[in-house]
DNA sequence: TAAAAGTCTACTGTCATTATCGTCTATTAG
DNA sequence: CTAATAGACGATAATGACAGTAGACTTTTA
């Protein structure tokens, strides 16, 4: 399950990401147009201008606005920006890597080696999307997909 | 992430997996080999029992024992079965279908365009892997994905 | 120079996870 | 029969993540 918090920044990059140049948004604006509340808000773009996505130009007719081009941020890059380390086992993180507490031998650990595939192939497709897919109808990963994505579990 | 009490399930399936017929483990057990609390165990027996994957014999010389065979059960099924709903979003959820609070179309709402993309690979492959892989060294996903999936990220 | 807007720290309520405990029931070896 | 073994199950608690709120402060600019 993704966070409320990643949904929230995915859309407020999405709304910038479709202004013009030195156009910006206030909070209040990229708050009504993401559903999100705007003291919560607050800390997302916080982060995201922290992260280097966003830029925020402060006083009258100030607000935020897209840093990097669409196509040049990885949906993978956001999720772990967001949300943290996104490993389905601490030992499979890169970045945030520890011990599971209860494994014995990692070389030969099962769940270690059959998780981690999974992780690989997800990995390899959330690196290959892109802001840029988020934002056009029909994406990268519908054409890269079997025939029949919609709703399927 | 994975939780704690899925890793214990699936270790414990492991284990019970791996005995000859006829053959049951106790409780103290199966909990020494995959090292999960026991009176946690029980709780997570208990789910595997109901949810008919494993049987309970009573008595003196008592224990689980597998009911199905390991390359039946897929490791989807049963990870919706220990953890519940595996979506990453509650409006791509087939048995735990939920509006999302801030959602309003989901027929044009890009995230859950992308992120069912994202989901449907997913479930295709955890589909795919049953009990059986868990317990072979090298298993069916090695041989489908890339080369290189030791410690991806 | 005051209004508008962003920055930052701290705090709080809610919920899932991860157990632990006590008690009850069923089975069976002897 | 019955004591020992083993499972069943509800209640409860500790912990931490998530989601959101609040207040005070700083910067910018019309």
């Amino acid at each position: 399950m993704i966070t409320q918090k990643t949904k929230y920044a995915l859309k407020s990059l999405m709304c910038l990401a479709r202004l013009s140049e030195e156009e910006a948004l206030t909070i209040e604006e990229v708050a009504q147009r993401s559903g999100a509340p705007k003291r919560f808000l607050e800390h997302i773009l916080l982060d995201l201008r922290k992260a280097g996505y966003v830029g925020a130009k402060r006083g009258r007719s100030g607000g935020y606005f897209l840093i990097k081009k669409p196509n040049t941020v990885s949906l993978g890059e956001l999720l772990q920006k967001i949300d943290g380390p996104i490993a389905p086992l601490p030992c499979l993180s890169r970045r945030a890597y520890r011990k599971c507490d209860d494994c014995t031998d990692e070389a030969t650990c099962q769940l270690r080696r059959v998780f981690g595939e999974i992780f690989y192939s997800y990995l390899v497709l959330i690196e290959s999307l892109t802001l840029q897919d988020l934002l056009q109808d029909t994406g990268k990963a519908e054409r890269l997909l079997a025939p029949t994505p919609a709703t399927p579990g």
